[in-house]
DNA sequence: AAGTGGACCAACCGCGGGGAA
DNA sequence: ATTCCCCGCGGTTGGTCCACT
């Protein structure tokens, strides 16, 4: 019989978080509700999901939506109703948590308010301004978003949105990346960072321990944030590992302690 | 200083779609 | 054709912060 492993819901500790991201950007997506069992982490599969797509993943923009931002929602809104990720597929690295957040807190209640000021009022110019005033145009700027199929490997990545307007490329190169087998028993693996000029790289090899690097480093949340700035484009798009052959079971097996429902080796 | 209410945001829940078996 | 499972979406809730009284 297999027990229902206990299932942690509230706020993600920066532990957690930490150990979502290294598992993710080891060995990539394959499985939400496998997933959280092998990174060591005590959530669902949609926690993680939800975790990773609305604040950790790397291409997200946080902090206050500007007025053009909030302009193109109203006119989205008006356009395709509450389908918010149609309309976050739209506004670049924004989500659809936060839009909709956005939306139900302060843009629902200006609307409403132009709808009223613009009922009570007699003339008919002020009732479709936002409508006029934000055409397809106008926001065509935010419309015109890079997919996913733009980047043509999994992990390289450009930043044509890159707020000091230079070009900005990262790369992450994961040698072995998905050949379990090339693992020694003994796991370790790790990131290097570096930057120069307006060309960044991100290289995670093997070359150091996991928890060296994530654990020890001076600064981990340093390099998450800089992932979060320069990771201009979706990590789940990458095709990371086929997690379904035997071989993978069978060596997540070494590394799973079901006793204490903790992957343990690799990250201890 | 303490209480209160609103704003904001992160996270949860339930449901439906789509693909695989 | 049906069932099952996974994923994604949208609605909602709960916690925190902050301004105001």
């Amino acid at each position: 019989m297999v027990r229902q492993p206990y299932q942690k819901k509230g706020t993600w500790t920066p532990d957690e978080d930490q150990k979502l991201v290294a598992y993710i950007i080891r060995y990539g997506i394959w499985n939400w509700n496998e997933m959280p069992r092998f990174a060591g982490l005590q959530r669902s599969g949609k926690s993680c999901r939800l975790r990773w797509m609305n604040y950790l993943r790397p291409n997200i923009k946080r902090g206050n939506f500007t007025r053009e931002e909030e302009e193109t929602i109203i006119h989205l809104q008006k356009k395709l109703g509450n389908r918010w990720s149609a309309i976050a597929a739209r506004l670049p690295h924004r989500t659809d948590n936060d839009i909709k957040n956005c939306w139900n807190t302060r843009l629902k209640k200006r609307v409403i308010l132009q709808n009223n000021n613009s009922a009570s009022s007699a003339t008919t110019e002020t009732s479709s301004s936002v409508e006029e005033n934000s055409s397809d145009d106008d926001c065509s700027a935010l419309l015109n978003t890079p997919t996913t199929a733009d980047f043509p490997e999994p992990f390289a990545y450009s930043n044509p949105f890159s707020p000091s307007d230079c070009h900005q490329t990262m790369e992450v190169d994961l040698p072995n990346f998905p050949a379990m087998a090339d693992f020694p028993e003994s796991l370790t693996y790790g990131s290097t960072f570096s930057s120069s000029g307006c060309h960044q790289t991100v290289e995670v090899d093997n070359s150091c321990s996991m928890k060296e690097t994530f654990d020890s480093s001076e600064n981990y949340w340093e390099k998450l944030s800089f992932l979060e700035q320069q990771l201009m484009t979706d990590v789940s798009d990458c095709e990371a590992v086929s997690p379904s052959s035997q071989l993978w079971h069978s060596r997540h097996e070494l590394y799973y302690d079901p006793a204490d429902d903790f992957w343990v080796k690799p990250l201890i």
